[in-house]
DNA sequence: GAGTGGAGGGAGAGCGCTCTATACGGTGTC
DNA sequence: GACACCGTATAGAGCGCTCTCCCTCCACTC
């Protein structure tokens, strides 16, 4: 930028009017004469204006910008920020979140500023950015159940939407899926094709929404004269749904029906069971959870429990605007239906 | 945020000194004695201070952000932004740019604004964006080689940086791989493991990476005695190669190694070099490229060949920061090596 | 023709910060 | 003892914008 950028002076003193004027063009506030309007328009493409938005926000206090957190829940710096990060974007569910909220974002000319918060002193971070106002609020996704964040965020009352539900309860809003029901559409399906030894591959059980995929599964093998269902616990890897897989047909052989909590331990499932010389759908059925990408391009295709997971950060995005826009001051929850996805596993 | 935030003044007031002082221990600058400075950062504590940026930032013109933007080369808005974002994310690639962004950027307190630019609007968007100030300058990873983008943004003298050379001359820096290199790493591994029926599936051929690529991979086939490899073309997705390796081994039914210019179509070529009954590596050896998640997490791993991304990145933001302080004014580019990483695929 | 009201436009006060110019006190020099 | 000088703190002028008054102009009414 060699030389000064033109500033609402510069436009006005070209259009021949005021800065004020000027300002109420750029923001189409308020009644101005058509001709007029035309007249600053066209000084404003003359001198190629392009406001200033920090001058803007001092005034406004908006930044007119959010921020997008991955939170985790450690303590120290255990482990890099960069680690973190490259770890979160290997499960395709977190492009799915951007994808969703730029979708929301981008006709209204706001893009997201993408934060990490694994460590306190990321957490800190987050608040200070928030609060130096440098954006309007924050979309958290937290990777692990007790991440402290949220509670940070709620005593600092800073606006603030969370995707899936907290473990303590937190006054902040959140969308979330009906994990149960989830549970449940994967244990039908399994059920009418007529499994007779069903099993699952359930995620880590600290994390409220395993617990309820695996309590509407269970739920529903009962009620199906299932009572008992052989369960191994993973870490919603690609390896540990291998891990999973290969411990509980070491214990089941003739299992003939699982269901794995997302779809990367689905792939695992299909994986090994493949290598032990059972073939999928025919001899194991198996279904997965989210319909992320993996379970297109999955041989063969996995039949799954779909998330609307663009639609639900989507959803985030409009309730953190509304709270920040003041439309709306209560805590509130969205919760979404999952459906299941019929492919070629089960 | 129920009251007003604590500014300057007000903790000046509670430590009983001036502005400017308080202004000079928050960004500790100059000689301020540490008796003082000790009493204004506890006013600070007590106050709960945090500077406002925008006003910080309309006086320093310094947005202290920076962009990282996806752009495609779409003219009109063919694509949603959210669909394009979608895409983005599904090749592990971009996760890894994000990580080396991020692993620079946190020492400094910075955080990407992410943008997608796939449509002329798009773009339009993202130079106002930087125009208005709100970001510093722009980290761009093009996804087509005739993104127009990087033209526009040198036009308008806007520190940015690029990943990969541009395809028309353009005075930005960029970083990048030497792919012409990594191509003859992979040829030299077939021909170390005595592979007598080379084969290719190169990437889009618009790519000039997938040239260079294709160009090592068949120099150093030359001069191993191997004058003709059959080359097909895919488009770095899975399916893509999986098509590409089908329409090899149609007319080729005796190929006994295949370098993939990336290692989700090498995930492909495995896959159906399996379906059609060949062992890998035992009957067709396998090499991708990239050495990302995938390489991994495909059974059996793949040897590939390594490009830093995460480096790459980080060494894009550091030259970005240097432009945008003014400590480099002329583009530059830096070139990394690529490296063979063996597993068992080949 | 004075009064009224509404619409269009301008003046000017900040928003919270940085930074230059300046004041001030103490030390060292001749 | 006058002067220079240095280190430290202050005063105050903006940065570019929005927004609240307030003024002007004109149509309309009675």
């Amino acid at each position: 930028m060699s030389r000064q950028a033109p500033t609402l002076e510069d436009v006005a003193r070209e259009a021949g009017v005021s800065r004020a004027t000027v300002s109420r063009v750029v923001n189409g506030v308020r009644n101005v004469d058509p001709a007029i309007q035309e007249q600053v328009q066209r000084a404003i493409e003359r001198t190629g204006y392009a406001p200033n938005r920090a001058a803007r926000s001092l005034v406004t206090r908006r930044a007119e910008t959010i921020a997008l957190v991955v939170s985790g829940a450690g303590g120290g710096p255990e482990e890099s920020q960069e680690a973190f990060a490259a770890r979160v974007f290997a499960d395709p569910f977190f492009g799915r979140v951007v994808a969703g909220v730029v979708g929301f974002l981008r006709p209204r000319s706001m893009h997201p500023v993408l934060m990490f918060a694994e460590s306190a002193d990321d957490r800190h971070e987050v608040l200070t950015y928030l609060r130096q106002g440098r954006a309007d609020g924050a979309l958290v996704v937290s990777t692990h159940p007790d991440d402290p964040l949220p509670t940070l965020l709620a005593a600092a009352h800073l606006p603030s939407v969370l995707f899936a539900r907290p473990t303590p309860p937190v006054p902040l809003s959140y969308v979330d899926l009906d994990h149960r029901d989830g549970g449940r559409l994967a244990a039908q399906r399994l059920l009418e094709r007529g499994c007779r030894r069903p099993a699952t591959v359930a995620g880590p059980l600290a994390v409220p929404a395993s617990q309820e995929r695996l309590a509407g599964f269970r739920d529903t093998m009962a009620r199906g004269g299932h009572p008992y269902v052989p369960v191994a616990e993973g870490g919603f890897t690609l390896d540990s749904g291998i891990a999973a897989m290969a411990r509980l047909l070491a214990e089941h052989p003739d299992v003939d029906g699982v269901f794995a909590a997302n779809d990367l331990m689905a792939q695992g499932v299909c994986q090994l069971l493949r290598e032990r010389g059972r073939r999928v759908p025919d001899d194991v059925a198996v279904i997965g959870f989210d319909d992320s990408g993996i379970a297109l391009s999955c041989r063969p295709p996995l039949t799954t429990v779909r998330q609307p997971v663009e639609q639900m950060a989507a959803e985030m995005a409009r309730l953190l605007d509304q709270h920040i826009r003041g439309e709306r001051t209560e805590a509130t929850s969205v919760v979404f239906d999952p459906e299941l996805v019929v492919r070629e596993t089960a």
